[in-house]
DNA sequence: GGTTTCTCGTAACGACGCTATGACGTACGT
DNA sequence: ACGTACGTCATAGCGTCGTTACGAGAAACC
């Protein structure tokens, strides 16, 4: 019967239900059944609910990921830390929107919190030797992009559709901060073959040659599947 | 004595002076000094209006950017797309933020030009040889990267206080998708179909191909005749 | 049991997005 | 020249919003 907990759920329900993804003081006191007074002595205003909102929301996301944190591997805890954010964006879009992009001045107490933890397993990386700068800047270069692949991905759906986005982003801003675990490891193989298919496809759609269309049409073809011989694009 | 422009300039200053980012109809209409239904026979809607002043300062932007865009470099033109999104963030901040955390269901068109925009520079640098995946795929990758980046520094500029966020975190994301000048780039500027003829011929002659073994026969005897200079040639 | 205090629902206030209505000016027909 | 039809736009209003003053009812204390 606790009143509170009940508003916040019940915000949180109607803020995802909203086309506009916004709600009113008036249907999260009714839905709950207590008059408008009440609001205003649990959580200040309406800013502050949608505040209380957020961080309800991130705290409860927070206690099942930080049970099974500190792994042996920081890299592998600090992937999959990019890899829950983006989850967690995915599974609350309308309070994700208020978290980072929110409405009020002050940001959501949840971010800052976010921001601690991924600092706290860059600090793990730098001790085990793997971490190339500042934890501090590290870790707003990784949350900024972080942020943008979240946002892009929850409120433009229809325009980020590579299902590897989040990945590939994740892993070029990790590679360009973390120092490879041997000297064996994959520095980036600048593979030829697709690098000469793709120029090669890109000059055939740009200039006239001397193929006709049917040639040209398949030679693109083989082309495409040379430049992506492991994975498939979107159409 | 434009009465659209008068409101759409009207809406962007109060817009920008406003503490929570939003403003009200009465006060756009009473800064220009005309009647409520005039807003709503112009944009149709509070959203219209915003749409259309999003839609307004993002061309404005881009007509400064559109005149002196295609140099000769692609990539330098790339980095310096990401440098000017984040500065139209900057010195618009309210508008960048009704751009790509709209709280309306359609995102502005505004966002679509900038991506499509993103994409023609990418396909130059393809030509050149310089991209390492698909156009598409490495656009959405560099948006998202970049609204991540912009959006941060807009919304939370006391947390992400590093000056060269922005410069290092492009890069990042530009060297995971970008091959290196030396290595296997040809020069564009002389003739660049055949340069990636002769490449990719040269390639597949020294590695296996997902091809069959006609097909590669097949694409090599069409490979001679694209390098071979007997073609036209663009005077 | 009477008084005080605390709690909370009712009702109201100002501001909002949006729209119906009517006054005003203009152009046209006779 | 004068009446009429038409387009234009401000006034005024409706319903809803966030927020708060007020009063009724319950509980606690002397």
């Amino acid at each position: 019967m606790d009143v509170r907990l009940q508003m916040l759920e019940a915000a949180e329900k109607l803020l995802d239900a909203s086309p506009d993804r916004d709600i009113s003081t008036r249907a999260v006191c009714e839905a709950v059944g207590v008059g408008a007074p009440m609001l205003y002595r649990l959580f200040g205003d309406k800013n502050g609910l949608l505040s209380a909102v957020v961080d309800h929301g991130f705290d409860r996301y927070l206690a099942t990921k930080r049970a099974a944190e500190p792994s042996a591997d920081p890299v592998a805890d600090l992937k999959a830390g990019w890899d829950t954010h983006v989850a967690f964006a995915k599974a609350h879009p309308a309070v994700y929107r208020l978290m980072y992009s929110p409405s009020f001045v002050d940001v959501p107490s949840a971010a800052q919190e976010a921001l601690r933890l991924l600092r706290e397993v860059l600090v793990r990386c730098a001790a085990a030797g793997r971490l190339r700068i500042d934890a501090e800047l590290a870790a707003q270069r990784i949350m900024a992009a972080n942020i943008g692949v979240a946002l892009s991905l929850v409120s433009q759906p229809g325009t980020y559709t590579d299902p590897d986005l989040s990945t590939r982003v994740r892993d070029a801003i990790h590679d360009s901060l973390l120092v490879p675990v041997g000297k064996n490891a994959p520095k980036r193989a600048d593979a030829p073959l697709p690098g000469a298919a793709l120029q090669l496809a890109a000059v055939l759609r740009t200039e006239p040659t001397s193929l006709g269309e049917q040639e040209t049409q398949l030679l693109l073809k083989w082309l495409d599947g040379l430049a992506a011989p492991s994975s498939k694009r979107p159409g």
